[in-house]
RNA sequence: GCGGAUGUGGCGUAAUGGCAGCCGCGCCAGACUUAGGAUCUGGUGCCGUAAGGCGUGGGGGUUCGAGUCCCUUCAUCCGCACCA
């Protein structure tokens, strides 16, 4: 057959299905979703009321960002699960509040405008115009009345008001909340900062006649170090490709989550949210929290309380050259005080306030050639080399407090300027790194405890908290515990130190030298900076000609013309970072519309908090954190409620892409697709194989034409079979990816034929070469290596839902997602299962129906049919109940599968089966509900009770096993009891065979459970 | 290195300490069919003709009984990481 007869007969043979299918009269998913769709919208079904005698809960999705790349499969999953969960509780007799948004500000759209000159707002509205008709293709059951868009002037406005309020705050330690910036300038005026006790950097005291003679500019300073959002010169991770600042969590490996690009460590002049004052109760309320342990322990440990000590060493009076030098001290902050005396020598960081002041006239050259090195080093850098050693001698001591002997003075870049003070006690025999350090340098090594296990100490350290002291003075013979409290009260009594507790958690950065962002509604009048007033938000992103830095390297917002507050004080430049808006959108949902608040007391007095979260858990430390802090402000000031944004968090898993590393060529990129002089982001080039000779000559350029044309046959060759097993459209997709399911064979003979060396291969992927995973399967055949990776645009793994949508229904794909395992779990997107639950639908329908008329009898029920319907009730609010989505699609078809035997079709079992599957497929529920005579929709019918009597049976058939091996089964009424059942039992013929004549040792009865005789 | 999770048929998975593998995919056989990406019936953990034996990553333990609890070990995935 030639392919075009193929295709005819193809053609013809699917209009003849599709016409049996009109005569039979099918389950008609397309027309019945498009109907009930049109109905809840019209009906505006899913609106909710903030007044109601119901009790409220609260069903929270994370909101998207917009992405062009549409929705992908892997979106719906917590969003189905969402759903089902809103949907039961409205069965339930609950006022839910279930809605969705956008979160539309962010650095995707922003780089489309900079590639494109395209406005971001057009973009991104394009984008949400997408995802919502994806979204409502599915069959949601948000309340799009409240939608939010974090993008809009009308949201952004309230995000700009809180920003202006944690300006306006400052954190009492005493009263352990945060407080208006008033009652602390008062304070000042009456008292100075003496007694003030607040998160707050400053160190330095000041009395109220020093406030009262201060200027302006220096009142604004001191605030500032108060605020919570100040600005400060802090040291930033800078993207120079992305032009901006990036918080730690957006750092990966030392390049930038979004893009790869490398990220330098520099000083600027930022503004911050002082996070950090929250440090403590964001860690101590995880507890009361119903989240997953492993999502409460990541935020642990990017809080990462460590309680310690901190200790003067004093400088050496000889060391000190300086005569301005008014700290004779170094500070140190340890967790170890007990190995007090194995300390060996004192370590800085390069960045140490101290370096250039203690360094001898000797050491000086190297002690600057080592900073130089250090400050050349990269962050990527110091992390691919963890385990490089570097460091320099100062030439200068410091006097140990206990015994008296100088010890000296070290740079290592091992110690890091940013936590506790910047320098740090070493104790080679008792840490690791220390030992690392001293046996590189040859820095002799003091033993102070003994460990109670055999420890070698030429071979590495020992580190735990666990054996006596030696060698320690008045600490000798205490274990390591009680050494550590015995120390610290020396170490307070004689003022050389005390008890203190540092956090890993740092402030966090919140400008961005961005465009697309919500501008922080600060001027600078003199230099001083100043909110803008609260009655002229919001303070609206000014249209810029580009959306790049200026040639001076400013924000683009620099660029704006005329953007000056009252037309003459400058605006701060930056915007806010993307997680803003997300940090408090989950109130603005309780009042969508308020323009005289964020969201009216009223609202937020009934809807208090969300009652179930659902979403990612790569937002373990940035969203989940930022959102908890946000929360816990505005709690303080007494805006909200409550102290936590989300009682419960379901984390889904990852539905991850399959890239495979057989893609369409990148010199049809180049030559079809790809505009002339246009430069390509590597990282948007899909992955490439070629062999290692062809690499060789795209290298120096030396490729024939006759080559090129061979790999474009091989390619194609690729493609074809990718066309044949996946049904992929070869010529309307630009770049191939390959199912999983179906791996590339490529016949031996063609490769040898062609330009491919045998097992050379070179993969191109994320801008570099790289060996590619191909192998021998052991018929000389190759077979294409792939990876399951999340899924990404820039992966190019994305599946979209719309297709299945198209081809099996709506309901089909919200039954297959939860169908596909436990919802907490990542699993790599894969087709092959859902033509089971395709016929499932299919199935269902067929219940209510004979051929093509519905089909329900009023009779009673029978006693096995209701104990179907009953102990299908039982299982699906319990499964709801523990986001168990996937068992109950499984009970579903254990239901319909018994009563298609049955040959049920009672109005008694069928009707309250529609009200159970409502939650997980909507469509077909409603239609079937509304063909069963309802007129109101299904959304707000009871959800059945399940009655018990019908699950009961008059008998149990025990299973009787022998030394725990179940060998038959025995049938006896449930009434009897454990002794009767022992008795009959050991009566028995069966019985009696399995015991071959021996007495049993012990007989268990599980009453109406199971029967285990031992031997 | 620290922390979190996961290991069960060919595959996705299921099992309040009580019959391991429910449900589905795939596969095998059959029925109805011009046809099958439709529908229906039966089978399908592994070894064995069978009787029977073996089976939840490995090794130990608790128990009348362990996929489930405890100890230990291995593998994979994720998060954090010179945090003193």
């Amino acid at each position: 057959m030639t392919s075009i007869n193929r295709a005819m007969f193809f053609v013809s043979s699917r209009t003849n299905k599709i016409q049996k299918r009109i005569v039979k009269m099918e389950y008609d998913f397309r027309e019945v979703e498009k109907k009930w769709q049109a109905y809840w919208a019209a009906n505006k079904t899913y609106k909710t009321e903030d007044n109601s005698s119901k009790p409220k809960y609260f069903v929270l999705d994370m909101f998207p960002y917009p992405s062009g790349a549409g929705l992908h499969v892997g979106h719906p999953l917590g969003y189905i699960a969402s759903d089902i969960f809103a949907r039961y509780k409205r069965l339930k007799g609950f006022n839910v509040l279930h809605p969705m948004g956008y979160d539309s500000f962010g650095l995707p759209a922003e780089q489309y405008a900079i590639q494109t000159g395209q406005h971001p707002r057009i973009t991104t509205e394009n984008n949400i115009a997408r995802y919502r008709e994806q979204l409502d293709k599915i069959g949601f059951s948000f309340d799009w009345d409240r939608e939010v868009r974090t993008s809009d002037p009308q949201y952004y406005k309230w995000t700009q008001w809180i920003f202006i309020q944690l300006f306006n705050s400052w954190y009492n330690k005493k009263s352990n909340k945060a407080e208006k910036i008033e009652t602390l300038i008062a304070e000042f005026e009456k008292a100075g900062n003496g007694s003030i006790n607040a998160a707050c950097e400053l160190t330095e005291t000041f009395s109220s006649s020093d406030w009262n003679a201060f200027s302006e500019k220096d009142r604004s300073d001191v605030l500032l170090n108060y605020r919570l959002a100040f600005l400060s010169n802090t040291m930033v991770n800078w993207c120079p490709q992305l032009g901006t600042v990036l918080a730690n969590e957006e750092v990966k490996e030392g390049v930038s989550e979004r893009g790869g690009y490398p990220v330098e460590r520099k000083l600027m002049k930022q503004w911050s949210l002082r996070i950090t004052a929250y440090a403590d109760r964001l860690l101590t309320d995880l507890d009361a929290l119903d989240w997953t342990e492993s999502i409460k322990e990541a935020q642990r440990n990017w809080i990462g309380k460590s309680e310690g000590t901190s200790l003067k060493f004093k400088i050496q009076e000889s060391s000190i050259k300086n005569q301005d030098l008014t700290d004779t001290c170094i500070e140190v902050f340890t967790t170890r005080p007990d190995t007090i005396f194995g300390v060996s020598f004192v370590t800085l960081a390069p960045e140490h306030e101290l370096v250039e002041k203690l360094t001898t006239p000797e050491q000086k050259k190297a002690v600057d050639e080592y900073i130089t090195f250090a400050k050349n080093r990269s962050e990527r850098e110091r992390m691919a080399d963890v385990k490089k050693i570097t460091g320099v001698f100062t030439g200068a001591y410091v006097i140990h407090p206990f015994t008296g002997k100088q010890v000296p003075i070290w740079i290592g870049d091992y110690v890091l300027a940013g936590y506790g003070t910047g320098a740090v006690m070493a104790v080679p025999a008792h840490d690791s790194r220390d030992y690392a350090f001293a046996d590189y340098f040859g820095i002799n090594k003091l033993v102070i405890i003994q460990p109670s296990v055999d420890w070698d100490f030429a071979d590495k350290s020992y580190d735990e908290k666990e054996g006596k002291l030696i060698n320690s003075d008045f600490l000798n013979g205490l274990e390591v515990k009680a050494a550590i409290k015995k120390i610290i009260a020396v170490i307070e009594e004689r003022g050389l130190g005390k008890g203190k507790t540092n956090f890993r958690l740092r402030d966090a950065i919140f400008g961005r030298q961005r465009y697309w962002g919500e501008p922080i509604p600060v001027y600078y009048e003199n230099g001083i900076p100043k909110v803008v007033s609260e009655n002229e938000l919001p303070l609206l992103l000014p249209e810029v000609d580009k959306y790049l830095p200026t040639e001076t390297g400013e924000p683009p917002l620099a660029r704006a013309k005329d953007w000056k507050y009252k037309g003459e004080f400058e605006y701060e430049y930056s915007t806010m970072p993307g997680w803003a808006g997300s940090s408090w959108y989950f109130l603005r949902y309780m009042d969508a519309h308020n323009d005289k608040t964020f969201a009216s007391k009223k609202a937020i007095d009934y809807w208090q908090n969300v009652d179930l979260y659902i979403g990612g858990a790569e937002h373990a430390t940035g969203h989940l954190l930022y959102i908890r802090f946000w929360t816990k402000f505005l709690n303080d000031l007494g805006l909200i409620p409550v102290a936590e944004p989300a009682k419960k968090l379901i984390n889904q898993g990852m539905i991850q892409g399959v890239s495979s590393f057989a893609y369409k060529l990148a010199l049809s990129i180049h030559s079809s697709s790809a505009t002339a002089g246009e430069e390509l982001d590597p990282h948007l080039i899909p992955p490439i194989i070629i062999s290692k000779s062809l690499h060789e000559k795209l290298w120096d350029k030396s490729i024939s034409t006759d080559e090129l044309v061979a790999l474009d046959e091989f390619l194609l060759n690729i493609t074809q079979i990718v066309k044949k097993q996946s049904s992929g459209k070869l010529g309307e997709v630009k770049y191939f990816s390959v199912s999983p399911s179906y791996p590339i064979h490529v016949d031996v003979n063609f490769v040898q034929n062609n330009i491919l060396d045998k097992d050379e291969f070179k993969i191109f992927k994320n801008g570099e070469f790289k060996d590619a995973l191909f192998y021998d399967n052991g018929n000389e055949n190759y077979i294409c290596g792939s990876e399951v990776e999340k899924m990404s645009k820039s992966k190019w793994n994305v599946v979209s839902p719309d297709k299945i949508v198209e081809e099996q229904g709506a309901d089909c794909l919200r039954l297959y997602e939860m169908f596909l395992g436990p919802l907490e779990q990542s699993k790599p997107w894969s087709t092959s299962g859902i033509s089971g639950v395709s016929n499932f639908i299919r199935k269902l329908w067929r219940l209510y129906h004979n051929g093509d008329e519905l089909n329900i009898s009023n009779e009673p029920a029978t006693r096995p049919e209701l104990k179907t319907l009953h102990k299908t009730i039982k299982k699906i609010a319990q499964d709801i109940e523990n986001f168990s989505f996937n068992t109950s699609v499984s009970s579903f078809m254990i239901c319909v599968n018994e009563l298609t035997e049955f040959k049920c079709n009672k109005r008694e079992v069928l009707e309250p089966l529609a009200i159970l599957m409502a939650p997980y497929a909507p469509h077909i529920a409603e239609e079937l509900w509304n063909k069963l005579g309802n007129t109101e929709s299904i959304t707000y019918a009871t959800f059945p009770i399940c009655n018990e009597d019908y699950l009961v049976e008059s008998s149990f058939n025990y299973p009787i096993s022998f030394n725990g091996k179940t060998r038959f089964f025995q049938e006896y009424d449930r009434s009897l009891s454990k002794e009767d059942v022992e008795k009959e039992v050991l009566n028995l013929d069966q019985t009696q065979k399995y015991l071959e004549g021996k007495a049993p040792k012990k007989v268990i009865v599980v009453h109406n459970k199971i029967v285990n005789i031992v031997i």
